[in-house]
DNA sequence: CGCTCATTTGACAGAAATCAAAAGCGGTGG
DNA sequence: CCACCGCTTTTGATTTCTGTCAAATGAGCG
């Protein structure tokens, strides 16, 4: 039912407001979601990152594209032919469920990031959630926790996209950081958290409000080669449904 | 199993980081969904209007807080006799499903107002969802085309914090658009749109991207008084699962 | 009628976008 | 191995938007 895809950075999967006829999700790759305004300005509203689910179940059309913001190897299925799997599986469809309760509390707390935080904060914000998703990835023993080091999987250009700023606003706050001795630059992806303390203070997050990037996030779909599961938090491979 | 109470505005439903201990549907008034930093800026990540459900099902805790940002009637049920009726009811945890990919959806549009509209921008995209939302409440029949009345059920200041700006930036543009005669002022609150095409140019958005507003947002739940109940944008009343 | 609170209007300051140029990086080919 | 080219990132100067502070006006209500 379902088939393997390999799509280039920059290739768009699903087409805003076009017809939604397939989901799936990342096998390998970050795709990312987007919508444009009538002159030409775009928001990333959302990364698709490996094991998580992507496109539009029980609609026609797409709200937003989905694009590849690396190159990608996703796994799809056509969208009716998944509806019908989730109405003989109930049990998949609570799975579902889960997963989409999880993104919408994200998506939410996405709002606070854009509506009130200064762009200083929002990079902060940016670099916890890297870290943080390293650190779940990597098992508890496999992380050496004086090596705390945030990955930025996407280019600077995506990055000011979703952050609802630009790459020399970015640059910029990386900069001061890093003077501050809060980071250590790498390089233009790789970030080592000297302060993590610090760098949470500098957000302006509340302990709580990370918790959320440790919830629930990846559905494992009746489909494609096995993904990495991550179950609040706990990560396991090789998972597979059927 | 479950009750209904009234609140007063201001008042807290469910605390922030607090106990997820109730689900249930507002009958009457609106609720505001807010989350905030350290420093006590806060964010109106949502907003819940009568026949709209709320809460926090399947965790332990919330992730933002619920009050009643108008005098409210709500019914409420304990999340955990809620998520057993949904365990007994697949039909119902299935129209949640939908709910809240619609939810999603439209948390996800917000997105692209706080990240990347200007605040005239905003207002004038606010103004659009409103009409919109009162010509759907309103049947078919009932509505005379030439009274489009966009009424705002919340006050200046969550207003401010729900599209992410001040009051006193509220304010300006609303003026500037009864000065370039696309509304003209009834008074704080209501608003007769005169260039609903203009108003929509002057948002940055794509006729598509008002559609969302006319997705599933209620979900009829299975107890409380009988609600208005919404289903992609025809309005039916005195409708009850049970 | 006067009180309180919300809204409006004005002046100003600060954050961040924009525009522009320089520097760094990586790949290619001589 | 090094020079060259194109692209990304960084740095600087400037402008614009919008938040902040403060005062005036208006609406609602006892």
């Amino acid at each position: 039912m379902s088939r393997t895809r390999v799509v280039d950075a920059g290739e768009t999967i699903l087409a805003e407001h076009g017809e939604a006829s397939v989901v799936g999700n990342v096998i390998a790759g970050v795709m990312r979601m987007t919508k444009t305004l009538l002159d030409g300005r775009q928001q990333i509203v959302g990364l698709v990152y490996p094991g998580e689910f992507f496109g539009r179940p029980y609609s026609e059309t797409t709200e937003f594209a989905y694009e590849a913001a690396t190159d990608v190897e996703i796994c799809v299925i056509d969208r009716r032919a998944f509806e019908s799997v989730l109405a003989r599986h109930p049990e998949l469809e609570h799975a579902l469920l889960l997963t989409t309760l999880s993104e919408l509390a994200f998506a939410r707390e996405r709002s606070l990031l854009l509506g009130c935080q200064n762009t200083l904060e929002r990079v902060a914000s940016y670099l916890l959630v890297m870290l943080e998703r390293r650190r779940q990835l990597l098992s508890g023993a496999a992380l050496e926790s004086h090596k705390l080091v945030a990955v930025s999987a996407i280019s600077r250009r995506d990055l000011a996209g979703y952050l609802g700023t630009t790459i020399e606003t970015i640059s910029r706050h990386v900069h001061y950081l890093s003077r501050r001795g809060v980071i250590r630059i790498i390089n233009a992806s790789h970030f080592e958290v000297l302060d993590r303390d610090e760098l949470l203070a500098l957000s302006g997050l509340a302990q709580d409000d990370l918790k959320l990037f440790g919830a629930v996030r990846v559905v494992a779909m009746p489909f494609g080669r096995p993904v990495l599961t991550i179950i609040n938090g706990a990560a396991r491979s090789e998972d597979r449904v059927f």
